[in-house]
DNA sequence: GAGCTGACGAACA
DNA sequence: CTGTTCGCCAGCT
């Protein structure tokens, strides 16, 4: 019948585009708001096949400690940073400044 | 076609 | 307090 496959990818790749400009959100929040509460992995594996979808800010996605450990990833690892200062968000030492001021929280912002 | 790898997080010992 | 283990799924070789 109707075997909907639950594409996680694509559900993250959704949230990930409704962050606003300024903020950012951790891989568990967008996990936990699809439902995936263990999911962090997915979203983080989400990114990584995110390569070249232009509508998707990976750079405002950043782990729980608000460290950028998917900078590598970018064309270039100072890459990630730039665009999130060009966003106004402050990042040093690979660290996001402020994190819980400017943590973008899907659940409270979108609803659930 | 099958196996390995990979941007995390929380729970448990 | 710290270290380790489990869970989850898709993409790539």
């Amino acid at each position: 019948m109707n075997y909907d496959k639950p594409n996680y990818f694509d559900l993250v790749y959704q949230v990930v585009r409704e962050i606003p400009k300024g903020r950012v959100t951790s891989y568990g929040a967008i996990a936990h708001y699809l439902g995936l509460k263990s999911g962090a992995r997915m979203v983080g594996y989400a990114m990584s096949a995110s390569h070249g979808l232009p509508d998707v800010p990976a750079q405002r996605v950043v782990n729980r400690q608000g460290l950028l450990t998917g900078r590598h990833h970018f064309s270039t690892p100072t890459l990630m940073q730039e665009l999130l200062e060009s966003d106004g968000v402050k990042v040093e030492n690979d660290q996001v400044v402020d994190f819980e001021k400017v943590f973008w929280d899907p659940e409270k912002e979108l609803g659930i």
